[in-house]
DNA sequence: ACCCAGGGTGACG
DNA sequence: CGTCACCATGGG
């Protein structure tokens, strides 16, 4: 995508981006809707972002903060068009596709994807998102923007500080001990890092490392914040849709990754942000 | 009262 | 390797 920055303004233009589904499709917390588009705290950073002309902007910015973080946050790199097509191939994803318009996946930051997505676990968005809040307001730093007072998602010292009771209060629920260890484990020098470089099956193992972190987790962790386009994060929806739409139950967790390789070519993760996201709207059964 | 939500853990074959 | 009870919380 191209990018053109006024003021204190980026614009980005050259494909789709809608921020509804962006930030409704289940893969971010903490992005509300606000006037015309979306406002959330990201990297510690308020930001709002907005539909444009063949695109989308974003502000407070600075050209430092496009350059380093929102251009990668935001993957504008990624063309959506060509991954389309070639996923139009599958005929149920080609069905979905037209409901998904201007939907992309984000990089978010490791330790916040990591720790929300175990507060996901058996989980419904709205409490997850009421969690998250909760867990920022107590131990994240305060971000002030227009008057109002926001919370960056905690570091994972501020986080690893906090004590079961704490979290409970938030609301976790049985997670809590779950993101007492893996806060402690990260602030310890668990390298997140690292997986980066690491390859998908590696990096799953890996993650899968960590207490509260399980296959599922760890497909939306490396899909969400380290842009491993191999996972395919099986939740209830998707269970639903590959029963219903394909009438296929796999019965081990390699049949379901030979499927979803055959099937989508190596894009199984974006496939099944469209599926999700597809099935919700049309609740599917 | 029951069922569900972007499931994981630990125990047991 | 697969199964299964159990886990807390709030909304339908």
């Amino acid at each position: 995508m191209k990018t053109e920055i006024t003021e204190n303004t980026a614009y980005f233009s050259g494909d789709e981006m809608n921020p509804e589904i962006v930030f409704e499709c289940g893969q971010a917390f903490r992005f509300n809707p606000r006037d015309n588009g979306y406002f959330g705290i990201a990297h510690g950073m308020p930001l709002n972002v907005e539909k444009a002309a063949n695109g989308f902007k974003i502000w407070p910015v600075t050209a430092d903060a496009v350059e380093n973080t929102w251009k990668r946050y935001f993957t504008i790199d990624k063309d959506y068009c060509t991954i389309k097509k070639i996923l139009s191939s599958d005929e149920i994803v080609k069905e979905a596709i037209p409901y998904c318009c201007g939907m992309r996946l984000l990089m978010q930051e490791p330790f916040e994807t990591l720790i929300t997505f175990i507060i996901s676990a058996n989980n419904n968005i709205k409490r997850i998102k009421g969690i998250v809040e909760k867990i920022c307001a107590l131990s994240g730093e305060a971000v002030i923007y227009e008057g109002e007072k926001y919370h960056a998602f905690p570091t994972p010292a501020a986080l690893a500080s906090l004590s079961e009771a704490d979290l409970t209060a938030c609301g976790a629920g049985y997670r809590a001990p779950y993101i007492c260890e893996t806060a402690c484990a990260v602030r310890d020098g668990f390298d997140l890092d690292v997986i980066f470089s690491m390859d998908y099956e590696a990096a799953r193992k890996y993650l899968m490392t960590l207490k509260g972190v399980g296959p599922k987790v760890a497909d939306c962790i490396l899909l969400f914040a380290f842009d491993k386009q191999e996972a395919f994060p099986r939740d209830v929806w998707i269970k639903r849709v590959l029963k219903t739409l394909y009438d296929f139950e796999p019965k081990n967790e390699k049949e379901l990754l030979d499927f979803a390789e055959k099937k989508y070519s190596g894009y199984g993760g974006i496939a099944q942000q469209y599926l999700f996201h597809y099935a919700r709207v049309k609740k599917l059964l």
